[in-house]
DNA sequence: TCACCAGTGGAGGGTTCG
DNA sequence: ATCACGAACCCTCCACTG
């Protein structure tokens, strides 16, 4: 006999300004003044901006150089990823206590599936305030909360229960939006189009073009009309949005499907032997994620933006899976040996993807000579394994045999004589301090 | 033999989000 | 003049398979 699911109700938890207000925090001299926190160099973007800050038209994404002409006197911070992580565990923890349905979004959001969980507080308003007064408490910082039917009608929420920042002051927000079963569309309708999540700039010019401006306008147009203009997938996926109706589910556990480095350099390079420097630090970076993961990537992916922006992704996908810096940069070398760097690049990027489960690697030895490239691919891993313990116990820094070994090109298999005097090295390290390091 | 079709996986580009 | 980084997802084209 088919049941019908009950009635969800769905939290969308944004804490305020996150990295500056943590800055704030431990920075208590800073109360009052304009803060924002990103990349400091010439290059570098704003991460997030207090509300001081955003009084002065500082806003995240925003060039740093742009920001500080806006605020000349706003206090920059190169940001501490680490702590702020730290913090938000902290925050993740008292959500765990309300529900184990967290999906978090960044490390400064997360949706809460709360359909089954509100008997101690009563309503879910009440829950949602409780959750704020908690934070508030035992953290020091502030969150907005957004109260809803679905996902995309929480994020809605919780945007509008914001603080307001404008050239006069900082105007507190109501803490608490919630959207009752039934108000949906009173709520969305109104809405410029552009609120919808997945509505960015090229959506809205197509939309602009089909003369719609509010979500009801979309709501209005015929659904084939939509997906004609924008597609099966974005079509169908919008025009059920601006009706609100969502039924993606809160995923606590999503698998991660990729791991990439990139990085815009101060100043463009111009020749392939500075770009393969590069690739091989960004290769070594990747490859250790993809070890500390437990993962093996069969696709690789090289990014290239030239200095007039213009951006261009080149990928391979190999047959054996490979968790090693070695293996990423012999993968994605010859990429980057066919692109021509003299007009000027100014980001280069490494990512992987197409994982394997951890038990698959190394096993495929699917090349001419199956198990000599197994051999090689499974020395190749244990060495770098060897060079994650060291940098476990003395720092990243530590040891850089990754670049040295693959600093030329061409080089140096584990059979090649320099390679092997680098593996007694690591393997050392490894048997001195046992496999689990 | 040809035309067509559906499904799959790879490659490359693009969009959006925080 | 200036425009990060990391990740997910989508679209289109193409080759291959049956």
């Amino acid at each position: 006999m088919p049941t019908s699911a009950p009635r969800r109700v769905i939290l969308h938890v944004d804490m305020d300004a996150f990295y500056a207000s943590v800055e704030l925090r431990r920075h208590p001299e800073l109360a009052g003044k304009p803060v924002a926190v990103g990349g400091t160099g010439r290059r570098g973007v704003i991460a997030a901006a207090s509300y001081e800050a955003r009084r002065y038209g500082v806003r995240s994404a925003m060039p740093t150089v742009t920001a500080q002409r806006a605020c000349p006197g706003l206090v920059l911070l190169a940001g501490d990823h680490q702590h702020y992580a730290e913090v938000s565990e902290q925050v993740q923890a008292i959500f765990a206590t309300i529900t184990p349905l967290v999906e978090p979004l960044a490390l400064d959001e997360a949706f809460l599936d709360v359909t089954g969980s509100r008997r101690r507080a009563g309503s879910a308003a009440a829950l949602a305030a409780e959750l704020r007064r908690r934070i508030d408490a035992e953290l020091g910082l502030a969150c907005s909360v957004g109260v809803a039917p679905n996902k995309f009608l929480a994020k809605l929420a919780s945007k509008a229960a914001k603080p307001v920042s404008t050239p006069t002051g900082v105007r507190a927000g109501p803490g608490v939006v919630e959207i009752r079963p039934g108000e949906e569309l009173t709520f969305l309708h109104p809405l410029a189009v552009e609120a919808l999540w997945g509505v960015g700039p090229a959506t809205l010019a197509k939309l602009d073009r089909l003369g719609v401006r509010t979500v009801g306008d979309l709501a209005a147009l015929d659904r084939r009309a939509v997906v004609a203009a924008l597609g099966r997938a974005v079509g169908d996926h919008l025009h059920d949005l601006a009706w609100g109706r969502d039924e993606r589910p809160v995923e606590p556990q999503r698998v991660v499907k990729s791991i990439g480095h990139e990085e815009t350099f101060a100043t463009d390079r111009f020749t392939a032997d500075e770009l393969r420097v590069e690739l091989v630090r960004l290769a070594d970076g990747v490859a250790g994620r993809l070890r500390g993961a437990g993962l093996a990537a069969r696709t690789l992916t090289l990014k290239v933006r030239f200095a007039g922006f213009d951006t261009i992704t080149r990928s391979v996908t190999v047959t054996t899976p490979v968790d090693t810096a070695h293996g990423v940069v012999r993968a994605v070398d010859p990429l980057l040996a066919a692109i021509d760097p003299s007009p000027g690049v100014r980001l280069l990027g490494v990512s992987a993807a197409n994982f394997t489960a951890p038990h698959q690697q190394l096993q495929l030895g699917l090349d001419a000579t199956p198990g000599r490239a197994a051999a090689e691919a499974s020395g190749w891993h244990d060495a770098e394994q060897a060079v994650d313990r060291i940098r476990a116990r003395y720092g990243s820094t530590a040891i850089g045999a990754a670049s040295a070994l693959e600093a030329a090109p061409g080089a140096a298999g584990p059979g090649s004589g320099r390679a092997r005097r680098a593996l007694r090295v690591v393997r050392r390290g490894a048997q001195q301090w046992g496999p689990d390091g």
